[in-house]
RNA sequence: GGGCCGUUAGCUCAGUUGGCCAGAGCGCCGCCCUUACAAGGCGGAGGUCGGGGGUUCGAGCCCCUCACGGCCCACCA
């Protein structure tokens, strides 16, 4: 709201409300019906301090200094016997024997959970090892040596050497399956067992499965585990493990390594990859990640997505619409992060959150299994748990509960023995009737005519997780507008209908994978077509020192500082002019000497615009105030307080143009290229181009010239009435031209306007807009009044006021004393000279003695060449002086002959340059000749 | 390891399909408190466009390569 944006805040939304609540609810369900949501035995992404599961873009990577260890595992037979392989030729081992093998790791700590060791089956070894086994140092475990591809070979064993892998390789992987995601998959592939050796907090721990798996590690271990491992964290673990391989002459080699580690977002401490329950979202299916893909415009996709084609295809996809980025290249970082997508981790092990709408039901097993045979028990068993599923049913649905908003399923293997269902209802009053039967279950007395006992419950419970923020998030579009309520999916009228798909979604690139991406999918999925057709993303600001800004580190700077210090405006401004198109943009940090808040000088910037636009309004204001009102003709019939730019009639309609001068008209044609190009800028999501058209045009154009050469034409009629009908007219459109970077200055600027000249116009030239308040008024049209003549002209004239200056400065005329210039010009420029005298001579400070073909330099005057143009200042004598400059001058031009005269003799660039190139050249050789003989003359 | 961005004036950044002498703001120097504006006006100095090679009549822009800075992705042997 400081900032002026002019969002619908009575749409205010909070992501863990009633309505988005509802949202969620829904998705989840029909996700869940669709089988889209399953629960899954998985390694994931384990932050050990807040004990939560993180998503693969909440790990961030970090260099980490760390070591390679290389540890050797005694060769064993299948019961643990030693084994020392004899190889004669010694081409396979390198050696006559081999009593070990030996494994590198950057986690020896995890070795207590290793499963396997694994070998290229390319590997000469291989054959020789083919039936052994290793015995695992401190945990005594016999594991097998399987044979996988996966598997590095070592350079020296024919490893691609520019593989660093297998620059550390021996060729020997241990596998953890329970502790590695790679090893995991090698595991399964393998088959081998999962033994999980930490505690949540990632110490080690025999509770967590892997006394489950090892009833007697306790005996068999070495007392090492007991004394030095169990119990302690993962880092002293490691320093024990490694101690343990030194002491017993098992630690080949300690090699320094850094190499990229994952890290909580929250917490900062490195990953644990460890085994849990997890729901998990197909975001792999293709109606998810594929067909966000399938979206993408067409001209911004690299990979081949299959797009379904043909008439059919067509017709979906207009339906659907498309997403277009901007700048392009982030399309491709949305479609690789689709196209490399696996399954979303989408529960949390967090107090905050919306929580898992998933029941577990368990039955009471109300039969003996006595004297009957397994199948024949599963089958009763199957029959009465269907009987039990019916009866909940029916239960749910006396109490309101549609069939439709309710699934229950087998919760299948994946869940804990003894978990009989899952049950997910869409309805959120399901959640109230089994919360009541929970604690009814829970509760001391549960008499037998009870619903509990009715039902057979035997345990019910609620999933205690809760969803990822990132799935309510991705639900945004259709939350905040009203879905799933079935009553605004249909109204045409609706919010949803009128705002879904919207135009444009402005953010960061990494938000581009963590949230566009999932709106993209669940717009698509619930409603069939995208979320916005446009992604613009912005640049993110770095200090000074190119860091992030960052809240912790004190190096940003607060958006509500800045307006105390410089203005909403300003902030809106300079935050616009930076918005390019690259990655980062700097902005140098101070501390502000008043507020002792954090700032930055960039913020002047805008600042200073938002005081010149001031000023020259008070300047256009106190020059439209002293004229009458009636002086203005109404141009513009009332249209109420209609936004929409009112048609002008053609022709003169009253505007004069007779009387209107050079100025006049160069103003009004530039004001209309400049509505062209920031409305070219705006629609290319390019702000900085936007702010600094605008900055142009207002501080450049309309400042310092336009009403510099007003100020003459005001001070006499006829031309004042025209030249405050140009002003108020110019002004009124560049305040709507600026608005939206500068809503506040314009707006109270707009209510001075329409009070002090209410009527105003040039049909034809400029629209004008009555509106009462200018955020409702329309944004400028480029009429396309250009005045080429103007356009071309007033720029001369623009080049004698500056070479006049420039006479003045260079020979230090105090900048108040008029001088007195003659112009020597042909026909044609004379006149435009002649029309435009008051205006150079108050801009020059001068008086113009004479301007014509035939005029002649005053002895003593100094001189300066515009065009065909030659101008005299005259009574500057400093002869010396004078020689000195055209002396310079004279070089100048040479250097700049030789130049021209170069590229002319150039046979190729007369050959394949375009003809109007070599014209212009030779214009410019005969000019700057011409030039040259006459300073020569002189 | 893959990808992206950046390297242009002391600082922060523009520079559209290759085409006049590469621009702006701030800072710096000189003059000016001229009745819109000193948070301003006028004028000025300051750049081998990161290095090297190539394509082209012509390269800040296109291609190759190297260096440096930053970001994203990737299964931490």
């Amino acid at each position: 709201k400081a900032m002026g944006c002019s969002c619908d805040w009575q749409r205010w939304a909070y992501t863990m409300d009633e309505q988005r609540a509802r949202a969620v609810r829904e998705a989840f369900f029909r996700l869940f019906k669709d089988n889209l949501i399953y629960r899954g035995k998985r390694l994931v992404n384990w932050d050990p301090v807040t004990q939560t599961s993180l998503a693969d873009d909440e790990v961030e990577m970090q260099e980490v200094d760390g070591f390679f260890y290389y540890l050797r595992y005694p060769l064993c037979d299948r019961a643990g016997n030693p084994v020392t392989l004899r190889d004669p030729t010694g081409a396979a081992v390198g050696a006559d024997n081999l009593s070990h093998i030996t494994v590198a790791t950057t986690r020896p700590e995890t070795m207590l959970g290793d499963t396997a060791v694994a070998v290229n089956p390319k590997d000469p070894r291989a054959r020789l090892l083919r039936g052994l086994f290793v015995r695992l140092p401190i945990v005594n475990r016999i594991v097998p040596i399987v044979e996988d591809s996966y598997v590095v070979l070592p350079v020296s064993l024919g490893g691609d050497p520019n593989d660093p892998k297998a620059q550390f390789a021996t060729g020997f992987l241990k596998v953890t399956p329970a502790h590695d995601a790679n090893d995991y998959e090698l595991g399964l592939r393998h088959n081998l067992p999962i033994i999980n050796v930490m505690a949540p907090d990632a110490s080690i721990s025999l509770d967590h499965g892997w006394l489950e798996a090892e009833p007697h590690i306790r005996e068999t271990a070495d007392p090492c585990l007991r004394s030095h491992l169990l119990g302690k964290g993962r880092d002293e673990a490691r320093t024990a493990v490694v101690h343990f391989f030194r002491d017993n002459q098992l630690l080949q080699e300690t090699r320094p390594y850094r190499h990229s580690v994952g890290h909580s977002y929250r917490s900062h401490v490195p990953i644990e990859p460890y085994l849990s329950d997890q729901w998990y979202l197909r975001v792999t299916d293709k109606r998810l990640a594929a067909r966000a893909n399938s979206v993408l415009a067409e001209d911004q996709r690299t990979l081949d997505t299959p797009v379904s084609s043909g008439t059919e295809g067509a017709l979906q996809r207009r339906s659907q619409g498309t997403v277009r980025f901007h700048p392009a290249r982030y399309a491709k970082t949305y479609e690789t992060w689709h196209h490399n997508i696996r399954d979303w981790c989408i529960s949390r092990q967090l107090w905050w959150g919306h929580r898992i709408p998933v029941w577990y039901v368990e039955f009471i097993q109300t039969f003996s299994g006595q004297g009957k045979t397994g199948s024949e028990l599963d089958d009763r068993w199957k029959a009465h748990l269907k009987e039990c599923e019916h009866r909940l049913r029916g239960y749910l649905e006396k109490q309101g509960i549609s069939p439709d908003d309710l699934v229950i399923q087998e919760a299948g293997p994946l869940i804990k023995p003894g978990m009989g269902h899952l049950l997910v209802s869409r309805d959120p009053r399901a959640d109230r009737i089994l919360e009541k039967l929970a604690a009814e279950r829970e509760s001391e007395v549960c008499p037998a005519d009870s619903d509990v006992a009715k039902l057979g419950l035997k345990s019910l419970r609620q999933d205690p997780d809760v969803l990822d923020t990132w799935f309510s998030s991705a639900l945004w579009p259709l939350s905040t507008l009203g879905w799933p309520d079935p009553d605004i999916i249909k109204d045409q009228r609706s919010p949803l209908n009128r705002w879904n798909p919207s135009n444009v979604l402005c953010t960061a690139r990494e938000i581009i994978t963590l949230w566009v991406s999932r709106m993209v999918m669940f717009n698509l999925y619930f409603r069939d077509c995208v979320p916005f057709r446009d992604v613009c993303i912005v640049p993110v600001i770095q200090d000074g020192e190119g860091r992030r800004m960052s809240k912790s580190f004190g190096n940003g700077v607060d958006p509500l500082d800045i307006i105390q210090t410089h203005g909403a405006d300003a902030l809106r401004y300079t935050l616009a002019s930076m918005a390019t198109s690259t990655q980062d943009v700097r902005m140098p940090v101070e501390v502000d000497a008043n507020t002792g808040k954090n700032t930055s000088p960039k913020f002047d910037l805008g600042r200073a615009f938002c005081v010149k636009l001031w000023n020259a309004a008070r300047f256009v204001l106190m020059q439209l105030e002293r004229s009458a009102p009636e002086q203005h003709t109404p141009a513009t019939q009332s249209a109420g307080s209609g936004a929409a730019p009112v048609a002008q009639p053609a022709g003169d309609g009253g505007v004069c143009e007779s009387l209107w001068t050079m100025a006049d008209r160069w103003i009004v044609s530039r004001f209309n290229r400049t509505v062209g190009e920031a409305t070219a800028a705006l629609e290319a999501y390019r702000f900085d181009q936007y702010a600094r058209t605008i900055y142009d045009f207002f501080w450049r154009d309309f400042c310092d010239w336009y009403l510099e050469a007003a100020k003459p034409q005001l001070r006499s009629e006829p031309q004042r009435t025209q030249t405050t009908r140009i002003l108020a007219a110019v002004f009124d459109g560049a305040l709507r031209l600026m608005h939206p970077l500068l809503p506040h200055v314009t707006e109270v600027l707009w209510w001075k306007l329409n009070e002090i000249c209410p009527e105003r116009g040039l049909p034809g030239r400029i629209l004008t807009c009555t509106s009462p308040r200018l955020i409702r008024a329309a944004f400028p049209q480029d009429s396309r009044n250009y005045s080429e003549a103007a356009e071309h002209i007033f720029p001369r004239i623009q080049e004698i006021i500056t070479a006049i200056r420039n006479l003045r400065n260079d020979h230090k005329v105090d900048s108040k004393k008029p001088v007195d210039v003659a112009i020597l010009a042909p026909g044609d420029a004379a006149r435009q000279i002649e029309a435009m005298r008051p205006a150079i001579e108050q801009m020059a400070v001068c008086r113009l003695t004479s301007v014509g073909a035939e005029v002649m330099p005053a002895s003593g005057s100094v001189r300066a060449s515009v065009g065909k143009c030659e101008i005299y200042v005259e009574g500057l004598i400093d002869t010396a002086a004078e020689e000195q400059r055209l002396a310079r001058l004279r070089q100048e031009l040479q250097r700049k002959i030789a130049t021209l005269r170069g590229r002319l003799e150039n046979e190729g660039y007369l050959a394949r340059a375009p003809a109007r190139l070599v014209q212009e050249t030779r214009d410019q050789l005969a000019a700057a000749e011409a030039e040259l003989a006459r300073l020569s003359s002189s």
